[in-house]
DNA sequence: GTCTCACTTGAAGTTGACTTGAGGTCAAGT
DNA sequence: ACTTGACCTCAAGTCAACTTCAAGTGAGAC
């Protein structure tokens, strides 16, 4: 049984400290034990922490991560839920491909101004009717503290 | 010159009253006038409001809207802006697609638990991996006041 | 005239996922 | 023995985009 320290498991993760820390105060993972003060995690924590991120990437929150495995310690997923994510997922992808091809155009459109672009027009409707779905993609990549 | 006062955007944009002061705060509106206390809004705010919705299912956040028509009225759209949007929105769709072709073989794959599925595993080393973009998608929708 | 009710303001609250800070502990290296 | 520095806890702060609240104002209906 390999034990970790809680820097050991951040670098593999990818995760500050603090995080894991969050993650075991939620619920999400358990740490084996303390060396002292120190938590201790067993290498298996990885791969929940996998499990984690994978549940993220999808859309999940982390209280509906939670659920997924609350109970014992295994992972339950219910696989009605995988396929409604899916299909959740497939709705997002067909709203941003319509928006990366609306912006597409209106980067190469010759009109003089994007307001008089017949295309862009149409877009705009779209957006003002709702037709896109809300959505909020926030680009939090490289924010790793700058040590 | 059609004046509208703020129930009549609110209404006709889709959005709360408070929405509209908020933008209006920010910046990214203006209204024309007041009759007594409340404001008036020219028509033409409508177009700029769904200008504004189409930024933000784009991706945009407020303050980058808000950078596009800041200078004078009119909105100065920059067109390597667009395209950039476009490809970091093409990114986020192949992220997105590789997920969900995940989530739907988890979904019926016969493994007896997802953690024996090889494709699951797979996905999970790539979200572990963090190969897949941070993206937080909040589903706001049908949060409109039950009134 | 007075009532009502949608509007006004500014401040504070909300949500999710964390991060940061202050003040404390302790295992290991010198 | 002592210092160091990574860890600890708990509370509070952050960010974005709003919403909610309390207290007040004024236009239009009666």
């Amino acid at each position: 049984m390999t034990e970790l320290d809680i820097a050991a498991v951040a670098k593999a993760a990818g995760l500050a400290a603090s995080t894991l820390r969050f993650y075991e105060e939620k619920g999400l993972i358990t740490s084996i034990g303390r060396k002292g003060l120190r938590r201790q995690y067993d290498a298996a924590v990885l791969e929940r922490l996998a499990l984690i991120a994978l549940g993220r990437a999808a859309g999940f929150s982390l209280d509906e991560i939670a659920q997924m495995f609350a109970a014992d310690g295994r992972p339950r997923i219910d696989r009605q839920m995988l396929s409604a994510k899916a299909s959740e997922l497939d709705g997002t992808i067909r709203q941003l491909s319509a928006m990366r091809d609306g912006l597409l155009h209106a980067a190469k459109c010759p009109a003089p101004s994007h307001m008089e672009c017949p295309t862009f027009r149409r877009i705009l409707r779209a957006a003002g009717a709702g037709a896109l779905g809300e959505r909020k993609a926030r680009s939090t990549a490289l924010k790793r503290k700058a040590s």
